[in-house]
DNA sequence: TGGGCTTTGTGAATGTGTGCACGAGTGCCT
DNA sequence: AGGCACTCGTGCACACATTCACAAAGCCCA
């Protein structure tokens, strides 16, 4: 069974829902919960039922007709797929808010993504301590990159200097980035970006809210001249 | 032309990109740029210059052929299509350290999200001050959301006691949440939620991470190959 | 043992998003 | 004025994602 499953791609909105399903399958797990059904998964989850089906049947066939899925194991085989059985350590540049804060999140270690270190430009925060994590100078990046083995950089800077953080973790070894400020990275083929923009977030719930508020009802839009641009 | 442009849907993958244009579009207005191509929007974008085309004419046909579109009237439009035009105050519920970050940020403000309140339930931290905003008590939320008009919630809590904030927030009659905690939050039909999860993001890196070193292998996955990577 | 109940795994249908390719305007130059 | 170079707007085909619906497979009990 599982013959070359290895090799098998899973979708990209699979990979983004498995996190949620270890998460729901790990509490269930604490709480003594030994068998789960697709359905209970998926109410947790808060999606489809047979959506929850079709992402777990791209791992294997793990679950047992009838009956439902055992927690342990399948939380087992979801951690192997995400690459979950052994820890990431990762680096953040950059120690202001939110590098502090992202520093200071628990969440981070207890899932398995320790904090190798935090560094920053600004030589007056070089030395203090965050969350437990003494504060570096960007320069150190390379050496803590290479001591720490670590494979994942966080980007929490302003947008000005968003680039040059992910050049420096780049050319530390770094392959995939985590990234906080407002910038659409450049960055080397193989290296894998992901993004997470605070603004847009709140800008597409505005988005919702205008809509709902009565629509775009605005400045008589039937006629387009470009009157008033400003 | 444009006749009912107003009750036009915008597709989801459209609206979540419209905030990234919207940025990349003021810059070169303060750069002195009048007039942007699809092309070129699409390079500091990071998509496919016909997807640029393809969501700006959701919004209308805004561009010039053989010219490109004029910047400030594309922002503008922009703008109005996101219900940018006036500010949507927010009120933050968990003054922790992610509650603090997102309260000392000032993009928040800056892109028409002054942060309206922040509260908690930890008596201790109400009447401290974090990024010029006075933390007050969570009791106070309905006060605050009717007093400075306030239609979305921002929940920095833990995840224990994000569901409690979201339903205080939908009693206090709040709209829209952006949710940071790791949690499925249960709301009332017509309550709109997104959700940012930290760990969720890590956890799709590593999955792409494990993948690219050798995928799956099975059990030997103590081996960390980071040879001379530079 | 066999029948009934339950729940998985997945083909097929539907819906959503992407990218190409090209017609249709627009401005510029001769 | 006419032709040319450029760029938008969009129809169409393809790819990806979601949902339905049902046969296959397992458990339990008489």
């Amino acid at each position: 069974m599982a013959p070359d499953r290895n090799r098998r791609r899973i979708p990209d909105a699979t990979v983004s829902r498995l996190p949620v399903y270890l998460r729901i399958l790990s509490e269930q797990g604490d709480e003594g919960v030994d068998s789960i059904s697709s359905e209970r998964l998926a109410e947790l989850a808060g999606v489809n039922a047979a959506k929850v089906r079709k992402d777990l049947s791209y791992l294997g066939s793990y679950g047992t007709r009838g009956v439902g899925y055992e927690v342990a194991y399948l939380v087992y085989q979801v951690r192997r797929e995400l690459g979950l059985t052994h820890d990431w350590p990762v680096v953040i540049v950059g120690a202001g808010n939110l590098g502090q804060a992202l520093a200071g999140y628990n969440g981070f270690g207890e899932r398995g993504f320790p904090v190798a270190g935090i560094v920053d430009v600004d030589e007056h925060k070089v030395g203090t301590v965050m969350g437990g994590v003494r504060v570096r100078h960007i320069d150190e990046l390379p050496q803590i990159v290479q001591t720490k083995r670590v494979n994942i950089g966080v980007i929490a800077t302003p947008g000005g200097a968003a680039q040059d953080a992910a050049d420096r973790l780049v050319k530390a070894g770094v392959t995939s980035i985590l990234n906080f400020a407002p910038v659409v990275l450049s960055v080397p083929h193989g290296i894998e970006t992901r993004k997470v923009d605070l603004a847009v977030e709140l800008q597409i719930l505005s988005y919702h809210e205008q809509r709902r508020s009565g629509g775009v009802a605005g400045a008589a839009v039937g006629s387009n001249p470009r009157t008033a641009t400003a």
